[in-house]
DNA sequence: GAAGCCGATTTATCATGAGAAATACAAGGG
DNA sequence: CCCTTGTATTTCTCATGATAAATCGGCTTC
């Protein structure tokens, strides 16, 4: 129980040993089945058994922790323990990527459009009472027209959030980090970029009854229904952003 | 132009100061439009103009190193600059989110069916000549039916080449990366794992045949035909896949 | 004159030790 | 009983020096 990661590193290669480090450790992880939240060795065991300087091991745990694989705490009972990467941390690394390649509104919505409906689908029928209780609570926030360009972007937020819970609801990971990252950028350009600040109460109003469709095929089981209906809610969705041309990913990078 | 990171990055806050020194960075990268390659300032300038030890600037650039953001380089004219992030990498991130939870290869399919066909009609008639070809070369590696395991799953990963080729072509990189991310996920899993080791001849024609009309399609411009091909393909590939439960992406964890 | 070698220089890399900050837990005072 | 205070533990930061890697430029050689 008391074991430590092999000491075995040192051995000359072209990576730098942090790397190596950090490879050995992630070796280590995984062959122990380690689950987040677990305890890692400290500063002063890693030292030892590596046979290196404190500096390289840090380095080497910065590099973990940079990729949320690791966090460390200070104090008694502190120490390095296995990261829980969080779809957060996983979309702000993965933003990076986009920052220096043009991604516009239009592009977001491509996939979408292809996404969200497919899951939709595979959800009718599936959601219990409490998930569906709380998305109704989620379209409470836009249950009234917007007044003003601030309130529109509230309730544009908001929306945001219910596709993005939506995504969570799903037993697919890999599709709902898709949507759930989608649902993050364009909430952060709404934020930070101002986005959205025509209030339409036409646009306002068929976008309420999509949602309201939606939950009652959901709880329905109607599959076709759910998909049609988020099919539309995303082509009207688009119609009214696709005003905004090539906004990129910019400004996007990792904490 | 000799300028360099600010330093108020001293500020006392709850971030760690290798955060705060990674932060800076960023923004300073940001603020002046640096494009991979440029060169960043060196250690002992970096050192200088935050007034922080050597250690934890070295512990900032790892930071921004793990996240593919900066490379260093030894010797003259080294030093550490803006990093490319490429697909490979932002891959390997991102596969450390799906690392402790469950991904079946069916959810990657349901991914897969609903945006490999929506790729393939917005390819229709907008792909060159020299691209035509190079899809048509990679479609060589399995114009003869396959007559081991071996063979098999060679083929298997010329055809993921295919897609995720495909992928590279389109003007959509959000669309291009997700695709790409699952090529990339498949390859891994056929060759790590052993993944199709079943050679059947019969399958092997029909997919044959799908990507020889997706071509034509494409020269010609029928995107409606593209997508149906696509999602035929995709359905058929799934069909093929679907005997192998719940394998998840243990065992991708980032460089 | 062109090609290949080789050392000088620049740069990151590794090591060590001392001390500061942060935190959890327990002991003491109101 | 609650709040404060102390103390142990652990990471975090700093300072400095020595080492290794990589490239540039001049030199030799053909």
């Amino acid at each position: 129980m008391a074991e430590t990661p092999p000491a075995d590193p040192k051995s000359r290669g072209r990576r730098s040993r942090p790397l190596r480090v950090a490879d050995a450790i992630k070796d280590w992880v995984v062959e122990h089945g380690l689950q987040p939240g677990d305890r890692l060795p400290g500063e002063a065991e890693l030292i030892e058994q590596f046979g290196m300087s404190k500096g390289t091991i840090r380095e080497a745990m910065r590099l973990l922790q940079a990729q949320g694989l690791v966090e460390t705490k200070t104090g008694p009972g502190g120490g390095s323990f296995v990261g829980e990467v969080t779809r957060e941390r996983a979309s702000a690394l993965l933003a990076n990527y986009f920052y220096f390649r043009d991604v516009s509104i239009n592009d977001i919505y491509q996939v979408r459009i292809a996404l969200e409906p497919e899951l939709a689908a595979s959800l009718a029928g599936k959601l219990t009472d409490a998930q569906l209780a709380e998305l109704e609570a989620i379209m409470e926030h836009y249950a009234e027209p917007a007044r003003s360009a601030e309130e529109e972007r509230q309730q544009h937020v908001a929306s945001l959030r219910f596709h993005a819970r939506l995504s969570d609801f799903g037993n697919n990971a890999l599709l709902g980090f898709f949507i759930g990252f989608m649902a993050q950028i364009l909430t952060d350009l709404t934020v930070y970029k101002q986005l959205y600040t025509a209030p339409n109460h036409d646009l306002w109003q068929r976008g309420r009854l999509h949602q309201i469709d939606l939950i009652a095929a959901l709880r329905t089981g109607d599959a076709a229904k759910a998909h049609a209906v988020m099919r539309s809610h995303m082509e009207m969705a688009q119609s009214l952003m696709d005003i905004q041309e090539a906004e990129v990913m910019k400004r996007f990078i990792a904490e």
